[in-house]
DNA sequence: CACTATAATGATATTGATTCTCACAATACA
DNA sequence: TGTATTGTGAGAATCAATATCATTATAGTG
């Protein structure tokens, strides 16, 4: 069980449409292929990545537009490869918080879902460690980095 | 307290030159610039701030290959910001096991050593979860998100 | 100490991911 | 339907990072 579909897949083009909406940003048919593709996606993607993946050839220049606008509107998250590659992902309030496993041999990056039992425990280090430190903490990243089993065999 | 200087910051160039000297790889000048700078340094930095840290001007070329050298070696990790800007950082056998706080407004990162009480169920938590995802665990990186004390003032 | 092989440096050119520009197309709405 | 606004596509520009190559420094050796 390494990625989960989150629980509002089937609704998602609606939720990013509202999101949208109240911005006054539109929710073309390039925006919608680019959210569908994430939302299908076991993990952060490259634009590579999705250029690639996506059907009606859109252009890297539109495509990457495409992306900054919708990171900007909250849709999508946005992180880094190992190599400064920028990967986007749907949004936590989308997607739910989830943390990543990424394979140290071929880079690749996926979703894992940490069981809220799992997840009370890390807050709760997080927490007392960015007091000692002196910050304000609104969240926190986890990356857990081994040798993926494709990678293993 | 957000840093903490690691206990062997004293024979840091000793422990640095025996690594090189073992892989045929001269522990020059401008390396030894760059691995002070890092020992000082409270947390990651990128070249940019390396350079205009460094007071005989090593030209940037000189120090991308330095950075590249010494973290081929073991002797640097590197990891990326917020932007894919490319960061540096003593490596772990050097400063330490830690973790880092990362200001969302400023974007600084600084270092932060977590006790052994949490360290321990930290990676208890991150076995468990990557065991889970068929992932061999070799190890683990959390970023800690938040606003840092300048930042709210 | 001088000599030679090897490794490191500095200046510059190049790459590659990402962003910008601008003319054109699509959409919303009066 | 007309008009203002927003989005798109193609290519130029940017910027971090890397590669190239002639020059310089260093470690050993005789």
């Amino acid at each position: 069980m390494t990625t989960m579909p989150g629980p509002v897949l089937g609704d998602l083009d609606a939720r990013v449409a509202q999101r949208l909406a109240t911005g006054g940003v539109r929710y073309t048919k390039g925006r919608r292929l680019v959210v569908r593709a994430l939302g299908r996606a076991g993990g952060p993607r490259s634009a590579a990545e999705l250029h690639g993946r996506l059907r009606p050839g859109i252009p890297l220049s539109s495509l990457y537009r495409t992306l900054t606008v919708l990171a900007d509107a909250g849709v999508l998250a946005r992180s880094h490869d190992g190599h400064g590659v920028a990967l986007f992902e749907l949004a936590e309030w989308l997607r739910g918080h989830h943390h990543h496993l990424v394979c140290v041999e071929c880079g690749r990056v996926e979703d894992v879902d940490v069981g809220d039992e799992h997840e009370r425990t890390l807050t709760g280090v997080v927490l007392a460690v960015g007091a000692a430190g002196d910050l304000e903490v609104t969240g926190h990243r986890i990356d857990i980095e081994g040798v993926c089993g494709a990678c293993r065999a």
